[in-house]
DNA sequence: CTGTGTGCAAACTCTTTGCATAAGT
DNA sequence: ACTTATGCAAAGAGTTTGCACACAG
């Protein structure tokens, strides 16, 4: 497994024209090697330094960026001052916990949006983001 | 009209155990004189500025805050630097224009998004956010 | 009067940038 | 070699905070 796995995010990379650096190479390899994932450049950067990664917090930034112009990763809208990215690109929601400003996938299957209206003239859905917010039942 | 007109904020505030200073009323007033808006703190404040208002913005960042926690506005969850308020408060959904950056209140009585799943154990959903992106139509 | 609100400037957080150095092809 | 990427520190944007003064009740 180590043999090949290593060699995947690579050609990813290359695929997108992005040079396969050793940051670049390291950093995919933690945000595609697992499931999806949700995440912030902080908490990237900091897995990064602590499995002894060398990568700056800049690099982390512009990394995630060039990923997600290569259409590797998408950003999620929430207002946070932070900005969270996402390892799932096909269109799907996410739950959010307002208590720890946590992110999960909605399982989307029969998942849809009904009587949406159209878009104004000249003008085209590019892509709807749906949040469903969570906190902790209140006992009544 | 604009005898009364003046006097509904202050009973908006006072409803809420907002004290009506002279600020206060004048941002009420801005926001909720016409029809729906949405906008940044700093939008509020260069109109405010520019209509001969005297206030700072650290006092308009302030007030935006607690009228949110009074419910008279709410945030809106989109992915920019920025924080975006919208002084329509029911539950009701976005486009958001990606060229320049602005919302429009989507109108639809019918709207809804169907087959969501169970909330995770414990959990209430506490609303539903539903952002639809918009871009220029391209020719084809 | 008494306490809350305001303004200002400084602090803070998150993110981006400029430039010399390092690394990929 | 040639070009692109990285790291660092400094700058930048947006937002929050602390404290003296001002104002509403």
């Amino acid at each position: 497994m180590p043999d090949n796995v290593s060699e995947l995010p690579i050609e990813r990379l290359r695929m997108t024209g992005l040079r396969p650096t050793r940051q670049r190479v390291a950093l995919a390899e933690l945000l595609f090697g697992q499931g999806d994932r949700h995440f912030t450049a902080e908490m990237l950067h900091a897995e990064a330094v602590g499995k002894g990664i060398r990568v700056s917090l800049a690099t982390v930034y512009n990394t995630l960026h060039q990923f997600v112009e290569a259409g590797l990763l998408r950003e999620v809208a929430i207002e946070s001052s932070k900005t969270y990215f996402d390892t799932k690109t096909s269109n799907h929601f996410h739950f959010f916990f307002e208590q720890d400003g946590t992110l999960e996938d909605i399982e989307t299957d029969g998942l849809s949006v009904e009587n949406l209206p159209e878009a104004p003239e000249g003008m085209e859905i590019t892509r709807i983001d749906v949040l469903v917010r969570l906190a902790p039942k209140r006992v009544p």
